[in-house]
DNA sequence: CGCATAGTTGACTACGCTCAACCCTGGTGG
DNA sequence: CCACCAGGGTTGAGCGTAGTCAACTATGCG
């Protein structure tokens, strides 16, 4: 039983789904909306953004094909961020009080829903860690290892270098510095949206 | 049913928790090291700390009594960060494999289990929220209002500034420094090692 | 073809880090 | 009981680096 495959879902959870489309940009709930659902991503991909005051934004997620998000939700009266299609998406939607049951009915999917939390706090973490590398080249280069697969060197961005720029904590200026220095230091290197890391302990 | 208190769990559990005394700075488990137990504090006050490279360390969450942590445990082989003892401590220790089980036949525990999870999700969401402000006695003031419990406006430090400071990504000297000038500024007052918020929305 | 947006590069600024000295407190031992 | 010491906290001076603002290029889309 997982909460990806729809096939394997108790029936009465089955039935209750509902799928949804997105255009680029579109909003699927609002900071503060009464949370209602929770989410897969069929296709696409979608961010989830908390709004603080005087226009700071921090993207708390990115969710492509086939991750859930807004678990949070289930445990919350109201969504504590944004979510926003960066391009067309498809998106599955679970009506809270039926996914809350199913969790209570169905140790399995309880086990892959808490599989889902874990998963979560340790990406956070893993931010979390990366923000205390003051200096820039470094703090880039430690995301582009920690972004490539096992064993693989090689990275394609496929979303623009400004949000990941933000999502880094530095702005597009000082990312696009942070990459030709490591290019000019061999560490890296990039062919249009491609990136290579080059001699290291790809952790 | 509830993962802190004892009387409330299933027998079998119940019977397997052991208790563990800690002196200062003792260590309680170590990062890479099997991961065997799921604790709670009793009574002290615990950090996890991850250690990077080149003499970094993040410290990833600090437990004082009555709170759960090493939950990532449950769902990895090896303990994913260190736990150390910063003051005397008593935590009670229960064995992953039986509370695993007992959270599949159990689903109050579950979802108390989840509940746990979702809060450190949104910790750590707060604390990344907290990064992306660039001016230190900002960053500082969003910090305090988010620690005063809502309504109050005394905070009471607990521990060493030098390691507050290291939470918030910031040097001890630029700590210091940001509390003076929200001082000087009207917005904070301090005598001693209390902190009294002023004049604002305390979020 | 023109516009909007992303990315890059440059010059300047500003803020946090580093290193250092100093104060203060608490603990220890003579 | 006091002297000494260790560690935390504060303050100062100087430096380095990321941010800011600006100009310019490239790319994609209408």
């Amino acid at each position: 039983m997982n909460l990806l495959n729809l096939d394997s879902l108790p029936i009465q959870l089955r039935n209750a789904i509902m799928v949804q489309s997105l255009k680029p940009g579109q909003v699927l709930y609002r900071q503060g909306d009464p949370a209602g659902m929770f989410y897969v991503v069929e296709a696409g991909r979608l961010k989830l953004v908390r709004y603080g005051e005087d226009e700071r934004t921090t993207t708390l997620l990115v969710a492509r094909s086939g991750e859930g998000f807004a678990e949070v939700a289930l445990f919350a009266e109201v969504y504590p961020c944004t979510a926003i299609a960066e391009i067309a998406s498809q998106v599955i939607a679970y009506p809270k009080p039926l996914l809350l049951s199913a969790l209570r009915d169905y140790p399995d999917l309880a086990e892959d829903f808490m599989t889902l939390l874990v998963q979560r706090i340790q990406a956070l973490q893993i931010r979390l860690e990366l923000r205390d590398i003051r200096a820039s080249h470094e703090r880039v280069l430690r995301y582009l290892r920690y972004l490539a697969q096992p064993g693989r060197t090689v990275i394609r961005f496929d979303r623009p270098l400004k949000d990941i720029a933000n999502d880094l904590g530095l702005t597009p200026e000082t990312l696009s510095r942070a990459l030709t220095r490591l290019e000019r230091d061999g560490r890296i290197s990039r062919n249009q949206q491609q990136i290579i890391l080059h001699n290291s302990s790809a952790a």
